[in-house]
DNA sequence: GCCCGGAATTAGACAGAGTCCAAGTTTTGG
DNA sequence: CCAAAACTTGGACTCTGTCTAATTCCGGGC
C-alpha cells in the first residue's frame, strides 16, 4: 500500500482542495503547498514567511483564514503542545507526537501498533473527538538501569 | 491509602512551599492556596481573579512569576490543551486528561491502570520528560454498535 | 467582451496572554 | 538598625490571533 508515492505539486493542490470542498484560490494553493510539499509541522507565522518568500504577498488575515478553513474541512489538523503557538499538521491520519521541549521540534509517531489500555469510561453524554498522546522529550542520556 | 485526607489551609501552604525550596511570601501562599484548596485546573487569569477577590492585590506580573516559579520547582504542572491559555494543575502525580472541547472543562484521568503499548524507541540522545494522553471529548451520543 | 454579485483578500485596528523592566517595598541576616 | 538581597508592582511591550470595512478577484449570464 501507498505504492503511489505522491509528488506534491501546485497542480495537485487544486484537486486536493476541491476534494475537500475548498475553492482553490491562488493563496490557498500556496499555503497548502507549503504544508504538503514539506511534510512538516508549521506554525502560522512560519507558513506566512514561506508563502511570502518566493511569492509576493499573502496577508496575515488570509493565512489565518485559510488555516482555519483547512481545519474545518479536515484537510489538516492542529497540534497543541507549545503554549505560544499552534502547529498545523498536513498529516490527518491517526498518529501521535514526540515533542522536544528544548528545541520545539515535533515528530510523528505512527499510531499503528500503539494501543492504550485501561482508559476509564467516558462521562455521560459525550463522545470522543480524538485521543492524543504527546511524549515530551528533552536532550539527555538515559539513566542506566 | 490516602487515609490522611489533607485539609489545605494557608498554614499548610507555607510548609508546602518550603518543602519545594520556595520562599513562602504572602502572595505565593495565596496563589498556592487558590490552586490546592480547590483541586482544579485553573488558568492564570482565573487565579488572579480568585486571589484578588477576597484579598486586596496581587499583580499580574506576580501571578505569572509565581506560577512559573512553581512550575520550575515542580510544585504544580501545566496542561496545554487550549490554544489560548495554559492551565495549571496542582496534581503532579502521573495522570492524564479528558478535555471537553466545547465547554473547556478539564478532568483528570488516574494513570493507574492506563498503559500505552507499542510506542517506538526514543530518538538518540533524548530522554522522556513525560507522556501525556489527552482525550478530547464533546457533547453527543455514542454511535450504537 | 462586459457587467454583476458573491467570494476572497487585504491593511490595519484590535484583543488577550504573557514577558520585561526599572522603580519601589519587604525581608533577612549581621 | 542597616545594607543587601529577594520580592512585588505598574505599565509598557511583544506576540499570536481575530475582526472589520473596504477593495479586489472571479465566474456566469448576456
Amino acid at each position: 500500500m501507498d505504492m503511489m508515492v505522491q509528488q506534491y505539486s501546485r497542480d495537485n493542490m487544486a484537486d486536493l482542495l476541491r476534494g475537500h470542498d475548498i475553492n482553490p484560490t491562488h493563496q490557498r494553493i500556496e499555503i497548502a503547498f507549503a504544508l504538503f510539499s514539506r511534510q512538516q509541522h508549521l506554525s502560522a507565522d512560519q507558513i506566512m514567511a514561506i508563502v511570502n518568500d518566493r511569492h509576493s504577498e499573502t496577508s496575515k488575515a488570509t493565512v489565518y483564514n485559510t488555516l482555519n478553513l483547512f481545519l474545518e474541512k479536515k484537510l489538516i489538523r492542529e497540534v497543541i503542545v507549545d503554549p505560544n503557538k499552534v502547529f498545523y499538521d498536513p498529516n490527518t491520519q491517526l498518529h501521535h507526537h514526540f515533542y522536544n521541549v528544548s528545541s520545539g521540534e515535533l515528530t510523528d509517531i505512527d499510531a499503528d501498533g500503539v494501543t492504550i489500555c485501561g482508559l476509564p469510561q467516558l462521562p455521560e453524554g459525550v463522545v470522543t473527538e480524538g485521543v492524543d498522546i504527546i511524549v515530551r522529550i528533552r536532550p539527555g542520556v538515559a539513566a542506566p538501569t
